[in-house]
DNA sequence: ACTCCATTTGCAAATGTTGGCAACAGCAAA
DNA sequence: TTTGCTGTTGCCAACATTTGCAAATGGAGT
């Protein structure tokens, strides 16, 4: 009954011809159910806890599948892995701390005149999902200790 | 009689406090003298051929902390691996094509608005050394294939 | 149910990059 | 010049991620 309300990204996968498998149906809801942005390592021994037989490159060709079809989006906070954020959640981007390490959340809303200038400057349309901005917070603005 | 006119990168570093070894010398050659964006793998066959006492390792410390110190640029084109720019030849930024992969370079000044607004509302100072946006060139917008 | 075939998977090896550790080298003090 | 300290390097193993290839599997057609 509330199947066709909001289209599942299950359902998406199919419709657009690609096959639905078990390894596949886990992954996504290892992304849709993660409370926070998720590693690859960490979707592989979620799904393997349940679901022994996968390989961790499986879960990365799903992740690049899953990424293109715009279902999830992918983030690298520096730390020498990527995360993975449910698309359905609504985008945001990021700042992130080059000092204290600290992470915030900012809405999409503030790159609006940047992407709007792309394109009229240079015809470019911006995608902007991955998008993480370095720098320093307010807290660590006062410390002059280089690096 | 030049050698104070503008200051060497090379002096630099040992003003810093930092050794000036003669692999930090010839991998910030193989730098400044790159007349496009090179790679770490690039910078050291490059030194290799002159310099065969030299490690792989290194090269990345390096250019660590060249990066560290604001005197080379590191930018990810998409392509698996990173690549690095001297810093003296002035901030751009990358516009990176998804479909054809084609980068453009644009000027820094198009991230004013941007920049401004994190320092308001966030009291957020970017840091847009690395900064690539990736999204659909003039050419490829019309192109409706997935992937 | 059965066949067929492109897609998807597992496996293992390769990639680019980072980290630990012991040996080495620059440089200041004696 | 020798000593000693510390920063730097080489070597090797680890890490996150990608790739090639052969085997397995979903699902359309029979």
């Amino acid at each position: 009954m509330e199947k066709h309300q909001h289209k599942d990204p299950a359902d998406k996968l199919s419709e657009l011809g690609y096959r639905m498998t078990p390894q596949r149906m886990m992954i996504l809801n290892a992304v849709e159910g993660a409370t926070d942005h998720i590693s690859a390592e960490e979707i592989y021994s979620q799904v393997r806890a349940i679901y022994p037989h996968l390989n961790l490159s499986t879960v990365y060709r799903t992740l690049e599948l899953l990424k293109n079809l715009k279902l999830v989006t992918e983030s690298d906070f520096g730390e020498g892995k990527v995360r993975y954020h449910s698309a359905e959640k609504g985008h945001h981007h990021h700042l992130v701390c080059q000092k204290c390490g600290n992470v915030v959340d900012v809405d999409e809303s503030v790159f609006t005149s940047l992407t709007d200038k792309l394109s009229s400057d240079h015809n470019f349309t911006a995608d902007l999902r991955h998008l993480t901005i370095f720098g320093q917070c307010a807290k660590c603005k006062g410390n002059v200790s280089v690096q």
